[in-house]
Order: C-alpha cells, then sequence, then structure tokens
DNA sequence: ATGAAAGCGCTAACAA
DNA sequence: TTGTTAGCGCTTTCAT
C-alpha cells in the first residue's frame, strides 16, 4: 500500500485531472457541499483513492477550515488531564476533526503564548483546561476562535463552559471527614495570583468550599490552609508544613489528588501512619489514587464526561458561532478509599 | 494591552504599509533572512509590535516552513511519557518552534491516521515515540518530513532515532534480582503483532534481554514470561496469571513501571506482600516509581535527555535534510527501592 | 449541477 | 539593500 515518497504532493488539481471534473467540484465534495451529483461524488472519491489525496490543511486553512482542535492543558504531568483528553478524543473520533495537545504551559505569559499559537495555526476551535489568564483575556481570545473553557467558573456570552462543582466536592471531602469523627481537618491550596480570576478558579473554589463546610460544621477554628501548589512537590512541602504544627491535624484535604500523593510522601517520611494517625484526602480520583499501593479517598470528577462534554459544545459553536453560550456544571461524587479513617 | 477582537486578522500588507516599506522586508526580517539594514528591521519590529501583527501559520506553510514540530505519544496516560514531551519542550524553548502533540493511538491504523495528519498540516519536523508502524512505513514517513524516532531500534538512513539501551536494561533488572538470591523470575511482555519490527520494539528487545542474562546466569529453565501490555491492566492480568503457577515465581519483572504497578495490584489483591512474598522490578523510572507509597524498583531511562536528543537531532534535521543520520543510545541505569529484597 | 477565476497571507525568484 | 510579482493548494463567489 505504501507509496513511494513523492516529489511533489499531489494536490486537488491533480484529482480534478484524474477524475476530469473541475477543482471546484472536488473541493464541494471534500467538504460535502451542496451541488454535487452522485456521479460526480463517484467519480472524486475514486480519483481521491487512486491518487491517494489528502488536502492540506494549511492551504485549507487559508480559507476555509483546518479540521484541527487545539486543547492546552496545563500540566501534562497530572494523571488528571489524559481522562479529560480521553472524552475529547472520544468525542471527535469520528468527526473529521484532528486533536492536537499544547503542552504544558506555567504562568499567564507562557499560556498566553500557547494559544497565540492555536489561533496563529489557524485552529478551527480550542480548548482551554484550566486557564490562568484574565477573564478579559479569554474573551478576547474566544471573539477571535471558538473556545470552550473548562474548569473556570466563568459564564460568558463568548465562550462556552464546563466544570466541576468545586464547592459541593470540597463539601464531600470535609463532610466525609467530619463524619468519620474528625475536626482539625487542614487544606492543600493552590495559590492564585491574578486577582481577577480568584472567583472564578477551580482551586480557590475547592479552598473557600472547603472553608465553608468547616464552619458549616461548627469548625469555623480549625479552618488551616497552606496554599502551595497543585504538584507532588507542592502536596510534599504543604504537607510538611501542617506536620510542624503545634496540635497536628488529623486529616488532610489536598486540592488534587497529585498533591495528595506529595502528601502522603511527606507523612511516611514523618514515620506517621496513614490513616492511623492522619488521613489524607484528594481531588480528582485519578488511576493513580484507586491504585492499591495508594488507594487514596478522592473526588471524582468525571474527566472523561468533562471531555466529551467541552468537545461537543466545541462543535456546537464551531457550527454555529453565534450559538447561546452554554454551562455544563457537573457534580462530582466522593469516592472513600483506604487513606481515611476514624482519627485516633 | 488586550486589543478588541479584529475583524480581520493584521497580515504582513499592514505591517508593511504601517512600517513604509515592502512585504518581502517584512517577510525577510521575520525570518531573519539576509538582505535586511538594521535600520528597516527597527522600523518593520516597531511596526509589528504596533499592530500586534502575528504571522499565520497557515500561510506560512503554504510556502514555507509553519515553525510547528509535531509529538507523537503512544500512551498520554502512561508516566514516562511527559518525561520525554519535558525534554522537547526544554530543548525547542528559545527557539521559533512550537510543539504540538498528536495524542494516543491505538493500533497501527489509528498510528498511521495520526502521522498522515501531522503531514497534512505541514508540520516542519516529527517525533514520533515508540510508533507501532512496519519499519517501510517509517521510513515512507521520514522521507516526506523530517523525522525523529524514539524508542524503537531501527538504523536508517532517512530517520534520526533515540533509544534507551534496553538490553542493558533488562540484565540490569534480572543481575540485581539473581543478585539477591532470586531464580524464579517472571517477566511482563508487551506483545509485538507486526513481524517486521519484532527486533525493533523495545518492548520485544526487554523481553529478550531478560531472557539472555536469564540464560546468562544459568537460569534459562526459570524463564517464565506472560505477554499482555504495558498497561496497568496489562500488569495486572499478567501478575494474576503469575500467581496462578504451580510453582510461584518469586519476583516479577515487568516490561514498564505502569504494569509493575497493576502487578502490585494483584499481587496486594492475592493477599501476598511486596517485597516479602513477592518482588516486583518495573521500567521507566516514571514519577510515580519514586512515592513514597510504592516505592518501586525500576530501570531509569532518562526520559528527559531522550527528549532533549530527540529535538536536537530533529532541529538538525531540519536545518540540513541531507544530512547523515543519526544514533543515539543512552545507558539505563537501576534504580533499587523497597519493592525489591532477597526471596524468603 | 458544474466550472472559471479571484483571492487567502505568505515566501522566494528575480529585478532594480 | 530593497521591491515586484508569481505562485503555494485550497475555498468561494459568480457565471453558465
Amino acid at each position: 500500500m505504501t507509496r513511494p515518497a513523492q516529489r511533489r504532493r499531489v494536490t486537488i488539481v491533480d484529482v480534478a485531472r484524474h477524475a476530469q471534473v473541475s477543482t471546484t467540484a472536488v473541493s464541494k465534495v471534500l467538504r460535502n457541499a451542496y451541488g454535487t451529483s452522485p456521479a460526480m461524488r463517484d467519480r472524486v472519491h475514486r480519483a481521491i483513492a487512486d491518487l491517494g489525496y489528502r488536502p492540506s490543511a494549511a492551504a485549507r486553512g487559508l480559507r476555509g477550515q483546518t479540521y484541527t482542535v487545539g486543547v492546552m492543558v496545563p500540566d501534562i504531568a497530572n494523571p488528571f488531564f489524559p481522562e479529560v483528553l480521553a472524552g475529547v478524543t472520544d468525542q471527535l473520533r469520528d468527526t473529521d476533526y484532528q486533536v492536537l495537545l499544547a503542552p504544558g504551559c506555567a504562568g499567564e505569559k507562557a499560556e498566553a503564548r500557547t494559544i497565540e499559537s492555536m489561533i496563529d495555526r489557524s485552529m478551527d476551535g480550542i480548548i482551554l483546561i484550566a486557564p490562568i489568564s484574565p477573564r478579559a483575556h479569554l474573551e478576547h481570545v474566544a471573539g477571535i476562535v471558538p473556545t470552550v473553557i473548562v474548569g473556570r467558573h466563568a459564564r460568558s456570552a463568548t465562550f462556552d463552559m464546563v466544570a466541576d462543582d468545586d464547592t459541593v466536592g470540597a463539601a464531600l471531602v470535609v463532610d466525609h471527614l467530619v463524619g468519620l469523627g474528625h475536626r482539625r481537618i487542614a487544606h492543600i491550596a493552590h495559590p492564585e495570583t491574578e486577582p481577577s480570576c480568584v472567583e472564578e478558579m477551580p482551586n480557590m473554589i475547592r479552598a473557600e468550599g472547603y472553608r465553608l463546610a468547616m464552619r458549616r460544621h461548627g469548625l469555623g477554628d480549625e479552618i488551616d490552609v497552606v496554599s502551595t501548589t497543585y504538584t507532588r512537590e507542592g502536596g510534599y512541602t504543604g504537607a510538611r508544613e501542617l506536620l510542624t504544627r503545634p496540635v497536628r491535624p488529623t486529616a488532610i484535604f489536598a486540592g488534587a489528588d497529585i498533591a495528595a500523593m506529595g502528601a502522603l510522601d511527606a507523612v511516611a517520611e514523618a514515620g506517621l501512619s496513614v490513616p492511623g494517625d492522619i488521613s489524607v484526602a484528594g481531588y480528582d480520583n485519578t488511576p493513580f489514587a484507586a491504585f492499591s499501593q495508594v488507594s487514596l479517598t478522592s473526588v471524582d470528577q468525571a474527566g472523561r464526561q468533562i471531555g466529551v462534554d467541552a468537545a461537543r459544545l466545541l462543535l456546537a459553536r464551531i457550527g454555529d458561532r453565534g450559538r447561546r453560550s452554554a454551562q455544563v456544571t457537573l457534580s462530582p461524587t466522593l469516592v472513600v478509599r483506604t487513606t481515611t479513617a476514624p482519627p485516633r
């Protein structure tokens, strides 16, 4: 089947000539556009197959679509994101769209560059997972290219949104721990530098949800938040700090599984046992949380479903850019495993 | 700073007009091409900044380069690949190139489609991580676009290669286990369907390296390979099978950490302890292997360095397509942790 | 239903 | 050193 490397790529002109039709006709058949007879479609398709023609996305992009969807992932090492991505690719599998990932961008500046680069490449639509750019910038971007924002609680007329209800998620954890008898429950948070999006970021909402739930249980005085990052290192240093408290917390709620893992490292290093000496809970229910050696209690936010919804909304918006924006909020559930137990 | 969404994108023509020069001049400045005076460069740069101009990759791709490098990753959920990717992006950080990831392609057909899609998008170069396509197809692809193959032991005149010495890696594990006193050492492998690349695939080489090392130690009779896949599930089912042997192995060497994790699940489920009842070793030294709850003995193959070398070779080949092909083979090292110990 | 022709934004011969 | 101009491969009016 493998053809020898051609000197020149097969173009729409070659196909047209081979099929004895105009390039317009080929283009129309390619896009299932209006105004092609079945007979012509047949001939064109045959010619395409004969010649092994593939449209050039670059050339297409100059006039029409590129059939490319870009997904920006903040941290590819965080095992939650592959889940979301799987949902996106699943949903796009049987379409003409190809998914391309723009990897890891630390910082607002790098993020802006990454988004620019997707626009420069004429992507038909982009999905931004947990972007940290200021709200205004996201609106600006969404004005240029169909955009779906994932994991940020921002209602906008220009972009669609998919998120998990982080307030509920945080409450699930606190309720669970309180139900087990814990009172000194600490939280490891991810900081927010950009003031304009404090209220939109999942990390901030989880932290706030934690505070709300604590107060609801009359534990306002026990609120204890360390702000590091949602990374292994962040969880590690955060937990270390918590373990040096004069009165140690009996439970740690990390805002992300990956941070919870780091926390478990710190707890182990301190010679303490989980859940005997201290309970640990995470957020995201990543594949590694289910892993027997870890068995981490965690909030499941259905990453795959988030991806599916994001892709669905994006396709809808690419199809109709004037469409009313949609917001999808998914309800998280708690998966109780063995890192949480009643305190001593 | 954020400009309102423009109706029309700023083009090279706008820049040229604003700077009072020709579009050629702008184009040349953009590419640091020969034949531009410092004065002109200045004016053009100023105009670019004034107008917030960004070149369209699609238009560029039609004539010249797109400044885009594609990386195909076989399984984005495998925590080894982010390491490689980090190396690639590091190396490309200060260049004009943007890295785009083509995610997870299960099967030869999907892989071929993914590669095609990168070619269709006029990428300037591609890095294929552990591709499963037949050798001839890779050569074909490399004839069309500069290509670096990662993790496949295939010497070719048309593409460059970066790989880890898997024979050595497998031997490191076996030597270590034998040194601890193990004799019944089993291996969990990843199958190879395509006969044309049996000798090139890292999974096959690891399995063969295991066999060689076993024989070298006079343990040819103890060779025991189960072939599943390099996934959590693969490791799980593989280990389950091994645990039902009339005489159980005292050690399991999984060809990938992710499979070793699945194996640990199966061992735990069977009520056995690690390393008391059975030792487990992996391959890749992924971040999770170092995790305290896992502490998996594993072969480190310097994923980041692999990525750096791959990107370096790709840039070199993009710069000179006629260049002699290079092969880089990195030596793995063994990281001993707590999942391996002398047998009972 | 079909095709001719004008671009899309850029690069690269070639002229000046 | 600088500018003119002809495409790159495709989509899209607008005729026919």
